[in-house]
Order: structure tokens, then C-alpha cells, then sequence
DNA sequence: CCGCGACCTTGACCCAGATCAAGAGAACTT
DNA sequence: AAGTTCTCTTGATCTGGGTCAAGGTCGCGG
């Protein structure tokens, strides 16, 4: 559901049908037009759980706006974060009929929904559709497995650093500055969800967040808004040789 | 590429046109038959790399027999297994034209190929491949997400029993024992292996198998040979309840 | 039979990150 | 404006697992 390899940008709608009327107004015409009255949107407020493990899940589809995240929670409450839902991003899964994470927003989010019933049959009737899924997902299997080497070799800095390098780029790409080299942007996440996601605790990450601030890696306003003054020196934080890695 | 929550048996070939003639004897006619020319059997040695990450990839296919493991590297050697392949499971992405990452053989393995491109057309006209396609890529993504917890929140004795229980799982799926309850098979994976799968050090892997013994929820012969005498206890000491977890 | 190399075990010590604890901002209610 | 709550920071201390080091075991080739 989080495309941090590939980063492709969420306009794509000539060649993706599925992020069509989620994202895009530029696009009036498709398949998915013909599903109106299956299609609804949905509004979570920050914090709120959109579905819950286990829970039968009805619908696919696409955040619009906000941050959703995917996760994990043991019976003794540990919880680790699966996933990062940016908006155009894809929830649910054809041929399941119930929910494998928490979904939860973590911020405010709006969600296109379908019917996933109707959404199957169309998807058998258009190849291009499945085609199209299973890109997705192999992206989704990319990051999954990119996150696996973060979470069980790197140390809490570069946890954050990496953490870090994803939003931004995700962030570039859609508020792209082509004039100046330097990076801004909102921390979409409390530190005990960025805990959740790297494997860590809130406390190490804001102590970590502070060591990469006296170190001149990132500057904060606030406590959410972030300067990064040189992008490679953060991907040489995160680990990766600037041109590999998340970016590649 | 593993298949752990779902844990499908090898022998599907029905509905599993892509597994057919790699595993199993039944299947005789399909549309892989008309491949005959572009489908070809390979073997590598215990260690051998198969695919190097970056290298660009001209085929897929599916293990035969033995293990192989998807790894990542950093640049100062730290490694990180993002995946097993064990038998029946499926190498390669349609639609990428390099390998992500790092494919070796753990033991000696046999691996059945197709050759991409007719792979792909042949993708291409045949919904139902890219359907099972899909279907298997969301069983992978559903056991990296699964690891992500390992990883992230588990403790050592934890790793090391989660581990053991997916493999007693696979090997018990394969050769089902119905009359007797405790579960037997070989560890395929070396110490060091274990330890790149777990995110852990060799020692710490040794360390807490030997306490497992000692604790009687495993016992060895040798150093690979493994009796299980009560499947609960070691799911207990993964963290995962019963009939939860990995086991869903 | 011996020596060698691959694999594994165990011990001693150390440190990154967890845990426990205290308090500071900032955004709300009332 | 004062209280409440949510979020974040920082300090002190503890500990699980890493690191370094020394064998042990087994299979293989000479």
C-alpha cells in the first residue's frame, strides 16, 4: 500500500484506473464511472480505527487525503506498524474476505471506498485492472522487504534517518521545489507512531530526533516541521549510498 | 515467495498453473506445456548465489527442491534475509526487469525457469495466471508483514520460536504425521542463516536454542535434528497465541 | 590416523536502547 | 487564567543481546 521504492506519484490515471476518481479530477471517463452508486467516500478523524484484524472487510480502496497506517498488536499489547497508507494508496485485497492489520488513521483521513463484490467481478472482466493490482502489490512487497533490513539491522539513528528520507521523498514528490536543494515538510506522525513503525520506543526516538538536530542532519520548528538542509547527508545517516536503497 | 500464513501445500495444480510442472507429476496437460523450449531446470550448490540484487533477471520460476533465501546487504556487510523460498514457492517479478535482491542457494536446490518474456505474454492472454499471481504476491506480502513484527518487537527466545514454528509448520504440511502429536524435521538453515532470518548474531541464535532445549520446549540430536513435543508450548513462546498469529 | 576447515557452543564483558521517572510546552476546555 | 490532556523532551538506571574470545565437534582429504 506504500510505494516508498518506486515513489511513483499518485496522477498517474492514464495507466491506473484504480487511483482514477480517488486522486485525480483530471480524469472523467472509465470503468470505474460505471461503478458509481458502489463507490462512496468515507471520513475517519485522526485516531480513529477504520477496520479492525480479523474483522470481515466489504470494500476496497484508496485513501484521498491524510495518513492511514497498518498494524500489528501482540496479545500483550507490543505493537509494530505494517504499513504507511499516503494518500493513493490502495487497502484491501481482492480475493480476502477479511481484514489481516489494523487499519487506523493516523491523522485525519478520507477514504474512496467500493464495493468489493462489484470491484471483483470488474476486476475479471478487465485485465488491465489485475495487471495493474499486481503491480501495486509487488511495490507494497518491495517496501515491506525494504523496512525488513531496517527494522532487524540498522541502529535507532538510522531508523529515523530512513524513516525520515521516506516521508521526504514522498513529500517531494508531490510538493516538488525544483528551485531550492533543501527539503521542508510535516511530520505526519506522532513519535510513538514513528516508535511503532521503526521498532523502537518514543523515547529513543526523540532523543534520536534531537541528536540528528544538534548534528546539523535536520532542523525542527516545532516539534512536527522539518528542514532538511542536505538530502544526502541524510540518506548517508539512513545507511544507503545516496543513489541505492530507498531511492533506487 | 514464502507462503507461511496460508501455508498452501505444494499440490494445487489445478487452480496452480504456475507451480504445475515444478512440483507436480499429475498436471500433464496446460498451458505451460506449449512452453516446452522456453522452460528449463537449474541447480545450484549449497551457497551458490543465484541472482545477484541489480543483475538484471530474464526469467522466473519456482523452487523444486531444497532452500533458497532472499537477502539484502548493506554496504558494511550487514545482511538481512527478507525471505525464504522453500519448495513450490515462486521466484522473479513479472514486469521488473532486475532482481531486487540477492538470491542463494542455502542448500543444494533445483529451481524450474520460464523464460520472461513468453512468461509475460503468456500472462497477458491468460487472466487466470495473473490472478494466481496476485493471489500468491499477497501471500508473500502477508509473511514479510508478519516477519516486520518478528523483527520489530520480538525478543530473542521469541525469534528463534517463530522461526521454528514456521518451518515445523512447512516441513509438517508437507510430511503429515496424523497419529503422533510431536513434530520432527531437520533445520535447513545454519546458525548463521537463522541469525541473517532473524535480524539476530549467530551466538544469540545458539544461545537461545540451547536454552529451549534446556527448558524442554525443543530437543535436538545433533545440531539440526529437531523434536518438537508440544506444538502449543513452542507457538507460547513465539508470542503468538495458538491458534493466532502465523497459525491463522 | 591426523590435520584442517566449517559449524557450533559457551563464557566474559560491554553498550545501545529499554525502562522508569520527572517535567515542559501547547492546545483544548471551562 | 487556570486546569486538563496530549505530546514531547531529558535524565538516570538497567538489561538483552552484541562483541570478543576460546574451545568443541564433526566430516573430509591426505
Amino acid at each position: 500500500m506504500l510505494n516508498e521504492r518506486t515513489g511513483v506519484p499518485p496522477h498517474d490515471c492514464e495507466e491506473c484506473p484504480i487511483r482514477h476518481r480517488a486522486v485525480c479530477a483530471r480524469c472523467e471517463s472509465d470503468e470505474l464511472e460505471q461503478l458509481d452508486g458502489i463507490k462512496y467516500y468515507r471520513k475517519y478523524e485522526a485516531g480513529q480505527t477504520v477496520i479492525w484484524s480479523g474483522d470481515r472487510m466489504d470494500f476496497v480502496g484508496s485513501v484521498v487525503s491524510g495518513i492511514a497506517s497498518l498494524t500489528q498488536t501482540m496479545e500483550d499489547g507490543r505493537t509494530q506498524m505494517v504499513g504507511l497508507l499516503l494518500p493513493s494508496d490502495f487497502v484491501g485485497r481482492p480475493g480476502r474476505a477479511t481484514a489481516a492489520y489494523d487499519v487506523v488513521a493516523t491523522t485525519d483521513i478520507v477514504m474512496c471506498c467500493f464495493r468489493k463484490a462489484p470491484f471483483e467481478e470488474m476486476m475479471v472482466r478487465t485485465p488491465h485492472i489485475a495487471q495493474r493490482l499486481l503491480e501495486m502489490t509487488l511495490d507494497e512487497l518491495d517496501a515491506a522487504r525494504e523496512w525488513m533490513l531496517v527494522l532487524g539491522r540498522k541502529t535507532a539513528r538510522e531508523k529515523i534517518a530512513s524513516l525520515l528520507s521516506i516521508i521526504a521523498r514522498r513529500d517531494a514528490s508531490v510538493n516538488a521545489r525544483p528551485d531550492k536543494s533543501e527539503i521542508v515538510f510535516d511530520l505526519p506522525l506522532t513519535r510513538e507512531a514513528m516508535a511503532d513503525y521503526l521498532g523502537l520506543t518514543l523515547e529513543t526516538v526523540s532523543r534520536q530526533i534531537s541528536a540528528l538536530r544538534k548534528d546539523g542532519v535536520i532542523a525542527l520548528e516545532g516539534k512536527r516541521h522539518v528542514t532538511v538542509p542536505d538530502m544526502t547527508r541524510l540518506l548517508e545517516e539512513a545507511g544507503d549510498d545516496a543513489d541505492g536503497g530507498v531511492f533506487a
